[in-house]
Order: structure tokens, then sequence, then C-alpha cells
DNA sequence: TTCTATTTTGTAATAATTACAATTTAGTTT
DNA sequence: AAACTAAATTGTAATTATTACAAAATAGAA
């Protein structure tokens, strides 16, 4: 059930220990792109001796590590996300969604931009989403 | 010398007031991307009675007529800009530093994706400016 | 089984931002 | 020019996300 995640750590030479194997299935299987208060939350009733500066230290090292991945979209709190093949988000003003965009950019290579050194690239897409918008118009007809 | 930044004001039918202008002059003069903070405390200097909270009020009512806008690239505070025509953004890792990148993206005309309505688009590099990347050869060479 | 560096844990501190109520003021009306 | 009013400014007190730190626990090596 966990070997994947096993397989994820040692891979990377890191300790094999239970919050890092619960963090990381649960964004493995929650591709909502979730804060920290919502993995904490949620694993602390499965895990109960778990601690928040745990989720916060863990998460750090595996960002590091490059298996997951930090998003600054929100502005008020950082967002995580298993870090597959590249791809951009878009954020819901509305109801605070992040939803993955899967467009292709000739800047998201990575290429050297005059003489600095990328080594993250992250396109951010903000409006009002699909879903949203039809509630608006509802309550439009409504009124 | 405020002229500019009065005409900017009337134009979106907003009120000039003394903080406005100052801030709408400090982002014109310092294309650093300034946090609240950095704003603040130089502001603060000139006009002994300013307030924190004024400038975080003025900010977020400059940003909602789309005359400032503000960045979430650093991910613990949000930076400030004059809203200039499209371009990305890069931010060194090690000092800080955020510099514009101008380069075209065939993103970054808020086309709208699968439905969402987008209404802003962030396109963020981040690692090493060339700077740093020349400190770093330096100390190696003196360790 | 022992050992040790690393990790986890909980609490306390810090930093950015927001809430809110009182005071002041820009711009309008008289 | 004086009065008026809605909006803006100000200061303080919360709130929220994150970091610092030290003690206890533990993964993996010896």
């Amino acid at each position: 059930m966990y070997e994947k995640y096993v397989k994820i750590l040692k891979d990377h030479t890191l300790k094999i220990t239970s919050p890092r194997l619960e963090i990381l299935k649960y964004l493995d299987e929650h591709h909502t792109h979730p804060n920290v208060e919502e993995i904490y939350s949620t694993l602390k009733k499965k895990y109960p001796s778990l601690s928040r500066t745990t989720v916060y230290n863990s998460l750090e090292i595996l960002k590091k590590n490059r298996i997951v991945q930090s998003l600054t979209i929100s502005g008020s709190e950082l967002r995580y996300d298993i870090d597959e093949r590249l791809h951009h988000h878009f954020i819901c003003t509305h109801c605070g969604a992040i939803l993955d965009i899967s467009i292709s950019c000739p800047n998201m290579d990575k290429t050297i931009q005059g003489g600095h050194r990328v080594e993250e690239v992250q396109g951010y897409f903000k409006g009002v989403c699909k879903k949203c918008q039809t509630k608006e118009k509802g309550m439009n007809n409504n009124g």
C-alpha cells in the first residue's frame, strides 16, 4: 500500500518515516493542491500524534528533493503538489480552487534568461472558473 | 511633480490623497517590486503620519483599479509593481531580487482555458541571478 | 542490541495581513 | 467660503501562516 512512497523516499536516500509516507500518499491521492493546514488536519485524524511542524518540515525536505513542489499562487499560503511533468495552474478567485492547466509554453523549458540560472518555472492564471461562472448566471436569472 | 499621479487617480475617479500619490510615485521611481514594509518605512520618513494600514488599503484599491499589480512570487509577502505592459518575473533565491523578464509567451494573452475566465497571467521564474552566480564563482576561487 | 544523527513533536516567537472603530479629509453642495 | 458626507486615514488589536528551538523519539547503521 505504501510501497510506492517507500520507493520514492529510498530513491532519494531519505529516511522512511510515517509522516513522509502519509503526506506523499495524501498528495498523490488528492490533486487539489492542498495547503499545510488541510494536509495536517486530515492526516491528524488517522495519525493523532502528527505535529503541524512535522508537516512543514516534511514538505520542505520533499521539496528540496524535488518530489513535491510548492505553489505561491494564492498569495497567503503555500499550496503543495506532487511534482509531475511541467504544467501550469489556474486559481479561481471565487471558490479558491486551483486547477491544472496543461498548455505548452516555449518558456517552460527553464531556458536561461539574460544570464540568470532558471531552476523553476511557474505559470499562474487567475480568474473565475467554469463552475463559478455558471453559478453567477444562475444567480442573475433568479434576481 | 505629482501631476502624473494625480491624473492616474482622476482617470480612475479615485480621490486624490497624499498616501496614494506618494505610493504611486514610489512605485514609479522604484521598479524593484517592493513589499509593503519597504514602501511603508521609506515613505514614513518623509510623511511621518503615514500608517502601515493605509499602505495596505491604498495598494488594495490601486490594485482593484488595475493601476498596480501584486506578485505572489516570493511566497511570504506580496510584492508590488506599477502595472505596465505584460511581462514576467524572475526571483533570485540567493539575494531575493525580483527582475523583469520580457519574453513573449503565447499564453500571456489571457486566453480562456477550458471555459475558465482568465483575468490575470503571471509567469514566475526562480533561480540564481547573474550577479549571484558571479559571487559564487569568486567564493569558490578564494576557498 | 547499541548507537547516533536525523526526525518528530510541542510550544513559543515572528512576520504578514486583516478587522475594526475613531478621526480626519476630499470633494460636493449650499 | 462654510457645511456636509461618504470615503480615506490612522492606530491598535486580532488573525493567520510560518519559523525557531529544544526535548523526546526513532530509522538505519554498526
